[in-house]
RNA sequence: GGCGUUAUAGCUCAGUCGGUUAGAGCGAACGACUCAUAAUCGUUAGGUCGGUGGUUCAAGUCCACCUAACGCCA
């Protein structure tokens, strides 16, 4: 039994999240880890809100509430939504935690014990009105390039040309208007990553098997232009954890916060301490690997734009705290799904957001067709009409069909038991060693994490039960045969109750719903094939199931099509 | 402007180290079946792999340039 640290990318907490977010860490992440416990492994599965940083404080303020308030509203709103999704994360931490906040600075602490923080003064804008300083975004004026008059302090959109914030005529606040600015000289602490790089390329060298995704943008970083760059871990702000090094005030940077993706990360190792202050759990031996943590493999799943964070600045962190946390084994990358020939878009309210796709339609028709539509080798494209196709075929007609012609015939031409008589034959012997084959490739695509290929290999199985049921036809051999047929239907019945078993991390909730109708509890793993399709005896008692899954029809995919595509209201 | 990714059947995508007639699912056509959510199963027709040039006995698969889309950085 091996033992699994899965970690998702952690969803920032200002407002809801579209799918693109969902198919590109959670649900992949998920899928893995129902697997993993599904074959005995003990895992440990970990996500949580990213809460600090401007963003939230202006969403916040927007909301009229205070941060910690807002924050601690859109925490549950998000963990209820991440529960729609079947989303199984043994904790759901908040970086706002207190066990963040000691954790945060006790690496900040080490990394300057280490030599690894640098003290850096730079001046900045400050705003009076808006009594903070001001990131270069959040300071507006006139293009001194083009004469446009919203350009922002670090880039115009309308002539894209790169900008200072000092270079803006007529600067305003973004956040206020304000044009009450001044330049102030501020200390920041500086993570000297430089001074890792060579340790840090070495490790990204030594790995191998990771996918291209992630390992070019990780050498990329390391090696475009001067190399890998010292990284600001300091912010003039509020909201955040107070900078303090380990539990000692750090002179010179009173009611300063450490940034945000310092932060983040780190809330990885706090969640799992979270976790074990709520339940007992022991969190160092997942961690530590002076503590038990050394048998551990750790796989985090994140979208394309997080990959610079996880392979360098947080593995910094790491290598640079002198102390045995554990490192990374595995990532696994994705590209973005795209909406109808173009982005989703948060702010164009273009796309599907979770909340409203969990409104419209069950959780594992969004799990199933997100699953098997990962964007894994490149951008991946959503359409009405193909997610109309893909779970109408896929859900309904092969796999929820199955179920429902299996259960309906034998309750007609035998009883709501799996019924006795017959032999397995050629024919089911051949099955068998199909499923086999099938199975153990579904299993090394899974475990490989190629997600497409696992859901491609697990429609194949589904797709083998009505080829069986297709060639034996049960429904003409029980006119001349039927003790034949009820040999065939018992067959047909434990493949149920297998599909349930083997579905289970791509759509638990229909897979819940057909061991709950085959009256039964067993959800082991097929290692033996033959073993499973006995699993349900003659006579044992079952029910025929409502509609697995029903179809999206013309009308609906019309109608979701016409809602999604504009602005949300 | 720099860097990078992508471009394969109507659609969504596979194509491992360059090597026999380029694959899958959907969609389409035809056929079989009638237990089932007008579901299922089978057969067939569709691409010369964005363009140009090159390397090679041999290129979708390597190289150069071009085009288009996207992303990152500055």
């Amino acid at each position: 039994m091996a033992r699994i640290l899965i970690t998702s990318a952690i969803p920032y907490i200002n407002g809801i999240k579209h799918l693109g977010n969902l198919v590109g860490s959670q649900l992949p992440a998920d899928l893995y880890a129902r697997y993993c416990r599904a074959r005995g492994d003990e895992v440990m599965f970990i996500c949580a809100t990213d809460e600090h940083g401007t963003p939230a404080e202006l969403a916040a303020k927007k909301a009229g509430k205070p941060v910690a308030e807002f924050c601690a509203e859109m925490h549950e709103v998000q963990a209820k939504i991440g529960a729609g999704f079947g989303l199984s994360f043994d904790h759901f931490g908040r970086s706002s935690s207190p066990q963040n906040q000691v954790l945060t600075q006790h690496f900040a602490g080490k990394l300057a014990d280490a030599g690894l923080i640098e003290e850096v003064s730079e001046s900045q804008v400050y705003s009076n009105a808006d009594g903070r300083f001001l990131p270069d975004r959040y300071i507006e004026g006139t293009c001194p390039n083009c004469g446009y008059e919203n350009a922002r302090g670090d880039q115009c959109e309308n002539c894209t040309k790169q900008l200072d914030p000092t270079d803006l005529i007529n600067p305003r606040s973004a956040i206020s208007g304000s044009t009450d600015l001044e330049v102030r000289e501020t200390k920041h602490l500086y993570l000297r990553q430089s001074a890792l790089k060579d340790q840090l390329d070495e490790w990204i060298d030594s790995k191998t098997d990771w996918p291209v995704l992630t390992t070019s943008i990780a050498k990329k970083w390391l090696h475009d232009g001067d190399g890998l760059q010292d990284r600001g871990i300091t912010r003039d702000l509020d909201w955040g954890v107070p900078v303090k090094k380990g539990t000692e005030d750090w002179p010179g940077m009173e009611g300063k916060v450490f940034y945000v993706w310092f932060d983040a990360p780190i809330e990885y190792i706090a969640a799992t301490k979270e976790w074990a202050d709520k339940t007992g759990g022991d969190w160092e031996r997942w961690w530590r690997t002076d503590k038990g943590a050394d048998d551990v493999r750790y796989v985090q799943f994140m979208g394309k734009d997080n990959v610079p964070f996880h392979t360098l600045s947080f593995p910094a962190t790491i290598m640079g705290s002198g102390e045995p946390w554990k490192l990374v084994d595995y990532i696994k990358s994705f590209n973005y799904l795209n909406y109808d020939g173009g982005q989703f878009s948060t702010s164009q309210g273009r796309g599907i957001f979770q909340d409203q796709a969990l409104e419209i339609l069950p959780a594992d028709y969004w799990r199933w067709w997100l699953l098997s539509h990962a964007p894994e080798n490149s951008d991946s494209e959503f359409t009405w009409e193909n997610f109309q196709a893909g779970v109408n075929k896929d859900l309904a007609d092969v796999l929820g069909n199955f179920v429902s012609r299996v259960t309906k015939f034998c309750r007609s031409k035998f009883s709501e038991a799996v019924p006795e008589g017959g032999a397995f034959g050629e024919a089911e012997n051949a099955l068998i060693a199909d499923l086999t084959t099938k199975i153990r490739a579904y299993e090394t695509h899974i475990s490989a994490m190629e997600i497409r290929k696992a859901a491609s290999e697990l429609r194949g199985i589904w797709v083998a039960g009505n080829e069986y049921l297709q060639a034996e036809a049960p429904w003409s051999t029980f006119k001349t045969d039927p003790d034949k047929a009820a040999g065939q239907i018992r067959l047909a019945l434990n493949l149920i109750r297998l599909y349930a078993v083997l579905s289970a991390p791509f759509i638990p909730e229909a897979a819940a719903k057909m061991l709950s109708s085959m009256n039964t509890l067993d959800t082991s793993w097929p290692d033996d094939v033959e073993a499973a399709v006995n699993a349900l005896p003659a006579g044992h008692a079952f029910t025929v199931p409502e509609v697995l899954f029903a179809k999206i029809t013309d009308e609906q995919r019309e109608d979701w099509a016409a809602r999604f595509a504009g602005t949300r209201d």
